[in-house]
DNA sequence: GGCAAAAAACGACACGTGTCGTTTTTGGTT
DNA sequence: AACCAAAAACGACACGTGTCGTTTTTTGCC
């Protein structure tokens, strides 16, 4: 009874759209790309056949016409840690609001190349790093990226350089917690599980040095890390590990830097099962200000990374590379941090000081 | 020097990495797919080349001529669920064994139909669901899959019928649970949490509910639920909210159960800081063993998912589905829990049973 | 009813790949 | 040198889409 003739069970491409429809694929085509000269009542039309028959243009053949693919690529290093997860939870978000389709790849230290490769092939519009990757291997796919004129980012580990980078000003928030310990009345920090050769370590180094001098301290006084005494596996545990070496010292630090959440909170466990209270008798700082913050008593301080912040800024940049034609300046941004200050930092004890 | 005359910067088609290699493009496409009737010194030299290159073909145009894309659609309902994060984590990396892509999409409420079109429109070979989705919105959009023969897969959260699935056996796991209990002498259960529409949870209640009649206890006085006096918003905030309720009644259950991890250490917290000794007092069940779950102390107590098994049947289901010709046969694989005992459960305080 | 303008249809091409049948070249053997 | 089979090259088609110039049909207006 109905206008069409043919109505296969499932439709395929525009031509049996078209034809599903009664009209001719070029002018569904224009009526789905919004061309202009078309009759209201056309577009009415067809707007109305795809609501109701479901049908999407094979986006292979879109893609396969167009020189580059709306779609993102995301290399993470891995699905455990939270914060990096939550950076690409909200990065897919924010990206999907400007019709750019998120492909999210865990890099394998070994088969990076070939998932890279596989991104690649996919020709998506640019790729973007988030986590910690081996940095020759990481220089290895920018380099491959470039090649390809594929822009990239690296959120959050910088790396050795040559690289578009939007990342936490690590520094800055070291020198943020130093400073609001010390004017606690702190000259003596131990550093838990802030070692290693990646630049969101060294960067917190940096700072932790900085206002260390800046408040006539000597780094290489105040500042105790035993990291060396344990081989890191579980951050948690490592904390506790880090926390027992701690307690078996003669001399303690009075307040405790963390690598993360975990590791605090797996040291201030440790802390308070030698008898310890906190914060009268020592404070200890997180970093990453996960929701495991509120699961401590007391409540653990920390640092916020500014999450939205740093993907605000990654997705201006990104569309502004995958916008224009590809330039060898390297961009590169730095995100505030702030304290979260809650209830493990207090005064110093007494005047135990140093 | 060499062979190639023409060396473009970037080579963009099998054709110009055909001229690049110095052979035909015919050639060259068996070479890539593994052709008989090539001299062992082509194919060398053609993956020579492919490797100096790292040349990959347009996937796009692959999946074009192939009926169907070697990708999986994911839909999940978020990513502030770490077990569900964690089961796509190895879902993708099972998958990607098999040589599947994993195309992984957060399935708003409101843009569910505009994300499901978008990996229609990509021709995946199939979609999985994890996570809890409304079931109405749910099965429509396992029919739209159906009317465009697309294989389904459903994960933790059959819903109300006629969807392929695969998932914890949550019925039996409280079973184990309560089964456990009991022979520790309890008789009384708090239930934290346990409560709404979705089958994830009517399961453990029909769990609950057995295990206790098998006990010979009613179930509708030996288990307790007051989750209606608060609204959950955060779960680790809710578990406190409960808890708190429940010290304020006159007779209280000696054993609790909560519908996952957070909020059992909300609950504990909140116990403890009322004076309350755990296990000593009451004893307490999480569920989904997380990594939070040795961050207590006493340790945490937990249900553990199995997520190998989960996703090991989930990716054979499949590539079963997607080997062979969609079929009306709906498949459900339920999978087996395992209880985790620490140091949240213990025997019942005295004779105060009832 | 006629006429011009707007709307729709038509037909063809390009994108990059896999495949297949046919033709040409290569390389080894008699 | 001749021959023959293996190896490579050649050419063409299909996949589904966007686009564009051209032709046909519809629409609106006098």
């Amino acid at each position: 009874m109905a206008k069409p003739r043919t109505t296969p069970q499932v439709i395929r491409s525009t031509a049996e759209f078209a034809a599903h429809v009664g009209l001719s694929r070029s002018t569904v085509s224009r009526a789905l790309n919004g061309h202009p000269g078309l009759k209201q009542k056309t577009i009415d039309r067809v707007q109305a056949a795809l609501d109701a028959t479901g049908f999407r243009p094979n986006a292979h053949a879109v893609n396969l016409r167009g020189r580059r693919a709306a779609m993102v690529g995301v290399c993470m290093e891995d699905f455990r840690n939270p914060t990096a997860v939550a950076k690409v939870s909200l990065l897919q978000q924010r990206l999907r609001e400007q019709g750019l389709t998120t492909l999210i790849e865990v890099l394998a230290p070994g088969s990076s190349r070939q998932t890279l490769g596989h991104l690649l092939s996919l020709r998506v519009g640019a790729v973007v790093f988030i986590g910690h990757f081996d940095p020759s291997e990481l220089a290895a796919q920018i380099d491959e990226l470039t090649r390809h004129s594929t822009p990239h980012l690296v959120i959050d580990d910088p790396g050795p350089g040559g690289a578009n980078s939007v990342s936490l000003d690590r520094v800055r928030a070291m020198e943020l917690v130093i400073e609001h310990l010390v004017a606690q009345g702190h000259r003596s920090f131990g550093l838990l599980g802030i070692s290693g050769a990646f630049q969101t370590v060294t960067d917190r180094l940096t700072g932790v040095d900085r206002a260390l001098r800046a408040a006539g301290l000597d780094p290489a006084v105040a500042a105790v890390s035993l990291d060396s005494l344990h081989v890191r596996r579980d951050h948690f545990e490592y904390g506790s590990l880090l926390a027992r070496s701690f307690l078996a010292q003669r001399r303690r630090p009075t307040a405790y830097l963390a690598v993360n959440d975990d590791t605090a909170v797996g040291a201030l466990l440790e802390f308070q099962a030698a008898g310890l209270r906190v914060p009268e008798d020592l404070s200890l700082f997180g970093f990453n200000n996960q929701n495991l913050c509120l699961m401590t008593r007391p409540k653990l301080s920390s640092v916020d990374q500014n999450i939205e912040d740093t993907i605000d800024v990654s997705v201006k940049t990104l569309l502004a590379k995958i916008g224009s034609v590809v330039t060898r300046r390297i961009t590169t941004h730095r995100v505030a941090p702030h304290l979260v200050l809650r209830g493990t930092t207090g005064p110093a004890p007494g005047n135990a000081g140093r």
